[in-house]
DNA sequence: ATAGCTATCGTTAGGCA
DNA sequence: TTGCCTAACGATAGCTA
């Protein structure tokens, strides 16, 4: 009956731990939810979990993929200049890490979980059906940019390899 | 005194709304504090509101960047293939929207709010000290490639400009 | 595992300094 | 605005089927 007062730290139990997972992720996405009702905004979330195949999407698939486009302008590295200029350095210490890597058979990705949400205020978003079609198009151009990125680091890790 | 049930929808009053947003954001970031110790994950949130400088980021930068770099494996589009094949169609969207962007001024990226959060179950993660800077020294390795996109990025814009 | 069910704990709306 | 305060309201731990 009831409830108890929630220790603050791991739950131990497996399956205990599983349903306070899906429970407290539900109330996260409601809350979240609430907040983009309640204040006018957009919000995604990615989550991903070994209790499922694939990332769990809110609200959809198409939302995430939108807001995920406007994060292209968040902080990275202070400049990248230097980081270009240590490459030798930093790729000698690379091909430690990645030892150590591949020696401790590490593959913990699988067990990974994310998520990831974005809002934007839309409060004045009023666009015109035209105009969002438009920042849609250029959202694309972006994910094109994307993938090219994407093929560029598979090339990058070929070369490497040998 | 006390508080009235939340009615679903816009709060109108702009300092109103502004509080509650200070206040759910706090709890949010709150639960999901929770959640990381409570079932052993990592997590992270990045949120751009109008009412600060820069995005607040959640625990930390550092954790923020980490967990970033998780997200490559994200399923963005079916493939790539088709929209390379597009390219030369997609430009010329490209540019009617632009123009269009351009002449409307858009400008609300300013008023943008994101929020990212990352898990990682760390069940099994008793990595030693020496593995986890070897983890961050490919992370760093994917930052840096990030990094030369984004000069990509800019090149191809220049490109375009003229 | 998954879905209700409440007693209880935690969050927060509205008020006040 | 920004921070407490406290009564409601909402979330959820532990239980049951």
């Amino acid at each position: 009956m009831g409830r108890r007062k929630v220790t603050h730290q791991l739950i131990a139990d497996n399956s205990t731990r599983r349903v306070t997972f899906r429970k407290r992720k539900d109330g996260l996405l409601k809350k979240l939810k609430e907040l983009t009702i309640l204040c006018g905004l957009r919000a995604c979330a990615i989550i991903y979990s070994d209790y499922k195949e694939g990332p769990e999407l809110w609200p959809n698939h198409k939302e995430v993929r939108v807001l995920l486009n406007r994060l292209s302008a968040l902080p990275v590295e202070k400049q990248t200049k230097y980081m270009m200029d240590q490459k030798d350095l930093m790729n000698r210490m690379i091909q430690d890490a990645e030892k150590k890597l591949e020696k401790e058979q590490m593959h913990s990705r699988a067990m990974e979980l994310g998520m990831i949400a974005s809002f934007k205020d839309m409060r004045d978003a009023d666009y015109s059906e035209e105009l969002v079609k438009a920042a849609d198009v250029v959202e694309k151009r972006i994910n094109v940019i994307r993938e090219r990125i994407k093929a560029v680091e598979s090339g990058a890790a070929l070369v490497k390899k040998e």
